[in-house]
RNA sequence: GCCCCCAUCGUCUAGCGGUCCAGGACGCGGCCCUUUCAAGGCCGAAACACGGGUUCGAGUCCCGUUGGGGGCACCA
């Protein structure tokens, strides 16, 4: 069966790395049957409106790779309270049978009319209590101890006329009884009537409320499979008498368990990295994102213990069936290392390619054709040792720029003197300035007899080397950086490290 | 306070009544490889929250307890 899925955030700020995992099941579900999968800006909520927002989610889903079926295209981009046009955006005609507009206050009049619909029906009422007179009630029920539902017989004032300021309220009916939901992933769950609001479907301002706007959008636009938050649960009854009301057919629900932060709370703020583009400022890549979101709640199951995954498996294996009920603490770690193996799996040129930004923010700019030449012949080198694209800059700094002279620690060698260790480097330097060809192979073959010659340990004449050539105890493999460094500059760090050690010997013979 | 959800190694999870003295992955410890750091290979420590049922048999089903989480807006 073909899912039509949505991911409907509201632009009141970044998109939260939750969220993103909300959209990235709705987007697998959507791509694992055939279906289409469109974002629906929801933009009910004038006071939280970020100017802005909306151009950063639909950013969000290009830089993550999750194509769209339906969205807000440039037209309707402009049109929004403030201009939100994305050069990444949908043109008109790409929606696959998904019928617009995608954002909600350029769809008013429709949740007018079916608000007018349910009260022609007998299924809401029109109601103007104050915010003030509503805090009061709230009071009272809490001292009495009860749960506070606003019910029709609670109207203060009865005679609320069609053209004053009012708000639409949704009748629930029956007042007794229970409603159940049916959700893919908790199962049956049954609510009390009794304890089902009231809820305002249509604010004084014309604007719906998300339980209004989500049901009449989710089935005029055809959407088979609701995914959201655990939080949503609670208000689901009402969305389930909403299309009783109406009589249309209702989805799926799928109720996704949150994410938890390593302290066990809902995941916020407070544990750092929190929006899509913070984690990819911090040096991940979407490929380690979506694979890592994927498990966070989801495995394929069935005896396959598969853990990395790339998009084209993850479309291919994903169901519904594999997600689990319990809430997933996310765990950085397992992050990390996940986004290592996939930074092992980019292309040496793709590899180069995307550490470009990060350079570049690191005083490295990789501006000039020869420069990127170099860049992409230490990639294979520094690979495997990034796990984070911000790791590299300290890998490479010293190709792209000169060194200072070492401190004369790191120019001794292990379990060596100063005059022995610049008598080891002379004997290299040597080496250096007449060995052809200039290569990594023959030069560490070359320099291994020259260790046994001094009869030192590789180690020994190596950190020595290392330490004079790259001003560094941690670097990329030492012959292949000496090959890519060139000859001259070998001989240049070499020589200006000798003669700190021959100083240094000196003065302490 | 009321309502709802959840419960297997520290973490993500496999397990859908017997094949589980519980499997995989991250992390952790050890060893190997090794010019540094990684990567890689091998080995190891590490879990069915508790109490009742049901059943010939329960991690797996039911109930309760405890512990976590979420919701109770003219916010989504």
């Amino acid at each position: 069966m073909k899912a039509r899925t949505r991911f409907a955030p509201s632009p009141t700020g970044e998109l939260h790395i939750g969220g993103v995992r909300t959209a990235l099941f709705s987007w697998l579900l959507a791509r694992h049957t055939g279906g289409e999968f469109y974002v629906r800006i929801e933009d009910t909520d004038q006071d939280r409106y970020v100017p802005g927002a909306t151009r950063r989610i639909l950013e969000a889903f290009d830089w993550l790779g999750l194509t769209l079926d339906g969205g807000p295209d440039h037209e309707e981009l402009q049109t929004m309270r403030t201009n939100e046009d994305y050069p990444g955006a949908l043109d008109d005609g790409e929606y696959r049978g998904v019928p617009g507009p995608f954002v909600q206050s350029h769809r008013l009049p429709i949740y007018k009319h079916w608000a007018e619909w349910l009260i022609e029906h007998g299924y809401a009422y029109r109601a103007n209590e104050t915010p003030e007179e509503l805090a009061r009630m709230r009071e009272e029920a809490q001292a009495r101890k009860q749960t506070f539902v606003f019910r029709e017989e609670m109207r203060l004032r009865t005679d609320v006329r069609p053209d004053e300021p009012h708000v639409i309220r949704m009748r629930v009916l029956p007042r007794e009884g229970q409603t159940e939901i049916n959700d893919l992933i908790k199962g049956r769950v049954v609510f009390d009537n009794s304890q089902i609001d009231d809820q305002v479907l249509l604010k004084a301002d014309g604007f719906p409320t998300y339980h209004l706007a989500v049901v009449v959008d989710d089935h005029l636009q055809g959407v088979t499979h609701v995914l959201r938050g655990d939080d949503w649960l609670s208000s689901a009854p009402k969305h389930v008498l909403l299309y009783r009301y109406f009589g249309w057919q209702e989805p799926q629900w799928a109720h996704l368990p949150n994410v938890l932060g390593p302290d066990g709370k809902k995941l916020s703020k407070r544990h750092g990295a929190q929006s899509v583009f913070e984690f990819r400022d911090q040096g991940y890549i979407p490929e380690a994102l979506v694979n890592f979101l994927a498990l966070l709640g989801w495995a394929p199951g069935g005896g396959d213990e598969q853990n990395v995954f790339t998009v084209q498996e993850l479309i291919e294996k994903f169901s519904m069936e594999g997600v689990g009920s319990s809430p997933a603490v996310f765990d950085y770690n397992k992050l990390d290392w996940l986004n290592g193996v996939h930074i092992r799996r980019l292309s040496d040129e793709e590899f180069a390619h995307r550490l470009e930004p990060f350079l570049a923010r690191a005083g490295i700019p990789i501006d000039t054709p020869q420069r990127r030449e170099l860049l992409r012949r230490i990639a294979p080198h520094i690979k495997e040792r990034t796990k984070k694209l911000t790791d590299a800059a300290p890998l490479v700094d010293f190709f792209f720029g000169d060194i200072a002279v070492p401190p004369i620690e790191a120019l001794v060698g292990p379990k060596m003197d100063a005059p022995a260790s610049a008598h080891a480097l002379q004997a290299a330097l040597k080496l250096v300035e007449a060995f052809e060809p200039f290569d990594d192979q023959p030069l560490e073959q070359a320099m291994r007899q020259l260790c046994a010659e001094l009869h030192l340990k590789p180690t020994q004449l190596f950190t020595i080397i290392r330490n004079a050539v790259t001003g560094k105890s941690v670097t990329p493999p030492l012959f292949a950086t000496m090959a890519i460094l060139g000859r001259e500059t070998c001989r240049l760090r070499m020589r200006r490290a000798l003669e700190a050690l021959e100083q240094a010997a000196l003065r302490h013979p």
